[in-house]
DNA sequence: TTGAGATAGTTGCATAAACAACTATTTCAA
DNA sequence: TTGAAATAGTTGTTTATGCAACTATCTCAA
């Protein structure tokens, strides 16, 4: 018999999605009351590059845990906005290195500091060891489910 | 300052959408290679009427954490299969009830099963005690951001 | 009694997701 | 050396989301 099998379709709905849900929506509306003009997701993007610019494309997938196609769409959109650029690998005509513009780089401790608020509304009244284990256990479910995924990047 | 001021923007992937779109992924691979031609969001509204049949949309907005447009197009899809069925409320001309049909009812056994397999894969390797622990903090998470949500409704 | 406001549901528009099928380039082994 | 397989990226299709604006119905207080 299965260790998880109590109330496991109630889990279901706890892990995915109500939480995160209401977390990006928070976050979509602090980004817009702030008059900043990008969505989550084109946000999360940005976040990678500003840990590390001029990612290829591919290793955005690996970063954000998007596929290929959404993420050429969603650089289509940052470039339309003068946020990112694409440009070609000296060596390897396949890659397309992505690079933030000035533009680009200014929204960041704008949108960092919207992040951080946001989540403090979201996690208050919740303690350091209890967010320790959240984290560990959603990197094991990500981990269970993805065997060759990255270690550890989160 | 903030108390979780540590490395709150890894935290913001955590909690939102890596382990939980993983999760999703999964369970609607599974569906698929059972032969289940339903996506996850409308699994979703079905698991909402198999514990209890004949809601209306508002109420399955709540279960859900959708808002009343996706509901709406979820249920016209839906119904397009055959699997549930609109009907008028009685005493409120402005209710749809939406009762599941035999062909709905059909699925249930087959696709929960299908779920608590996914569960299982996910939650591998993590204990009851850790469980519980993410399970009250999504919710309060969730509790934070939407102040005034139906209360511990899973 | 009636009409303003609340509630239930629908439609339109923009954005994003998954998946499959496609092109271009590079790698590597026979 | 060359060509099959691998890798990087793009495009098409279907589905779903959020938000705003809309219609229909109901409630309740002046």
């Amino acid at each position: 018999m299965s260790v998880n099998q109590f109330k496991r379709g109630e889990l279901y709905s706890v892990i995915n999605g109500m939480a995160s849900t209401a977390v990006a929506r928070r976050l979509q509306k602090n980004l817009r009351n702030a008059g900043i003009d990008i969505t989550i997701e084109q946000w999360t993007v940005l976040y990678h590059l500003w840990k590390e610019d001029c990612l290829s494309q591919q290793e955005l997938c690996n970063r954000t845990y998007r596929d290929k196609p959404s993420i050429t769409r969603l650089i289509d959109k940052l470039e339309k906005q003068k946020l990112l650029k694409r440009s070609s690998h000296k060596n390897d005509k396949r890659i397309n290195l992505v690079c933030l513009t000035d533009a680009g780089r200014a929204l960041q401790n704008v949108t960092l500091e919207l992040a951080n608020q946001t989540m403090d509304e979201a996690l208050q009244d919740v303690n350091k060891e209890e967010i320790e284990i959240v984290k560990r256990v959603l990197q094991k479910v990500y981990d269970n489910l993805n065997p060759t995924s990255p270690e550890g990047s989160i």
